[in-house]
DNA sequence: CCACCGATTGACTGGTCAGTCAACCAACCT
DNA sequence: AGGTTGGTTGACTGACCAGTCAATCGGTGG
C-alpha cells in the first residue's frame, strides 16, 4: 500500500497532550506529576519522554498550538477592511469566550498556568503573549485614526484594559464566581464590548 | 523602665517578612528556598520556622496583611456617602495604583503569587479576594440605582472589567510591557475610569 | 552566681520526583 | 528465520528541599 503503511494506530503523542490538559486543569501544573499525565494518558512514564524534552515542554506545546490560534483570528478580525473597529474587538472577544466555551480545561490551563503565571511560564512566552496585546492596540490605534474612537485613550493602554476585563471574566467562569451558563457566554461577548466601547455611564 | 523592657532590639518576624518580599519578587514563589528568605533576611534558616509554620504561611501573612487594607479602602470610598459612584471608582483604583507606586515589590508577589494564581495560593484566599470584587460590584450597583451608571450591565460582570483591567495594568507595569513613571501612574488612575466609565467611544 | 526560658542556630532526615536508560516488543524487510 | 528500526516499558538514581530538633546563646530574676 502507498499510504500510511507506518503509522501507530493512534496518535500517542497527541493522547499525551491531551492527558496533559486534564491532569493540568485539576491539579494544577505544579502539583501534577509526571507518572500523573503518563497514567491519565494510558501510556508508560517514559513514553513522555520519547515525545517530550521535559514537562516543561509539554506546557510550553500547550500554549503554544491555542495562542497562534488565537494571534490568527486577531490577525484576521484585524484585517477585514469591512469591519468596523468596534466589530473587530466583538470579534477577538468572540473568539476568546468561545474558545473557552469550546475547550474549558485548556483555556484554564492556559490562563492560570501560563498567561497570568509570568513569573514562571509566562516569561517564556512573553512574546506571544506582548503580540496579541499588540494587534489589539493596533485595532484600537486604527479606530481613533477614523474617528470612531476618542483619540485621548493610549491604544496600549485600550488594550491592555480590553484583553484584562476578557481574562477576568475567564477567570470568574473558571474558579466558579460567576454564572458560566450558554446564555452567559454569549451575553459576556457583547458586555465587554459594550463596557469598553460605550462605557458604564449613560449616553 | 515600663515600657517595652523584653522587646527584642529588632523585630526579626518583620525582618524575615520584608526579605520574603524582595526574594519572592525576584525568584518567584516556588523558586525560593526556605534558605534564600533566611539569607535575605541575614537570619538562620531555623528562626523562619520558629516564626511561621511554613513557608506557604509567610506567603499567606504577606497577602492577608496587604489585602485588607484594600478591602478596607474600597469600604470606606463606598461609605463616603458624599463621593459620585465614578469618583468612588476613581478612589479605589487610585489605592490600587499608588500601593503599586509604593511598593511594587510587594504588590507583584501578591498579584502574580495570590491574586493571578488562582489554582494554588488564590485557591486559598478566594473568599477574600471575591469580597473585594463584591464590594466594587455594590459600588456599581448603587451607582445604577440612582442613575449614574446604565442598568443594562450587569454589576458583577462591570466589577470583574474593572479590576481586571487594572490588575492587567499593573501586570503590565509588573513585566514591563508598558512604561512605568510616575506620570503613568497618575495618567493610569485616570485613563482606567475613564474608559470604564466613558467608553472607548467618542461621546 | 546559678537556674531558667525564649530566641536563635544550622546540621540532618525523609520523602518526593524529574529525568535516564537498558531492556523489550512488534512490524517490516530480505 | 534473522536482522533492523523505532515505539514502548518501568525500575532506578541523583538532586533537591521543606521541615525537624537538639544544641547554644543571652538576658532576667532569684
Amino acid at each position: 500500500m502507498a499510504s500510511t503503511p507506518k503509522a501507530p494506530p493512534i496518535d500517542k503523542r497527541r493522547q499525551i497532550l491531551d492527558a496533559a490538559i486534564r491532569v493540568f486543569a485539576r491539579q494544577g501544573f505544579h502539583a501534577t506529576r509526571v507518572a500523573d499525565i503518563a497514567d491519565e494518558a494510558g501510556v508508560a512514564y517514559g513514553l513522555v519522554y520519547h515525545y517530550f524534552k521535559s514537562k516543561d515542554e509539554v506546557l510550553n506545546e500547550l500554549f503554544s498550538e491555542r495562542w497562534s490560534l488565537l494571534l490568527t483570528a486577531i490577525e484576521e478580525a484585524d484585517s477585514s477592511g469591512d469591519l468596523s473597529p468596534r466589530a473587530k474587538l466583538e470579534a477577538v472577544a468572540g473568539f476568546i469566550v468561545d474558545s473557552y466555551r469550546h475547550d474549558p480545561e485548556l483555556m484554564k490551563v492556559i490562563i492560570v498556568e501560563v498567561t497570568r503565571a509570568a513569573n514562571s511560564f509566562g516569561r517564556t512566552h512573553l512574546p506571544e503573549i506582548r503580540s496579541a496585546y499588540d494587534s489589539i492596540a493596533k485595532i484600537v490605534s486604527d479606530g481613533q485614526a477614523q474617528g470612531a474612537f476618542r483619540g485621548d485613550i493610549d491604544p496600549t493602554f485600550a488594550s491592555m484594559s480590553f484583553y484584562g476585563a476578557i481574562e477576568q471574566l475567564l477567570s470568574g467562569w473558571i474558579f466558579e464566581l460567576i454564572p458560566a451558563g450558554d446564555g452567559d457566554f454569549d451575553e459576556a461577548k457583547s458586555l465587554v464590548v459594550a463596557a469598553i466601547c460605550d462605557g458604564l455611564e449613560p449616553r
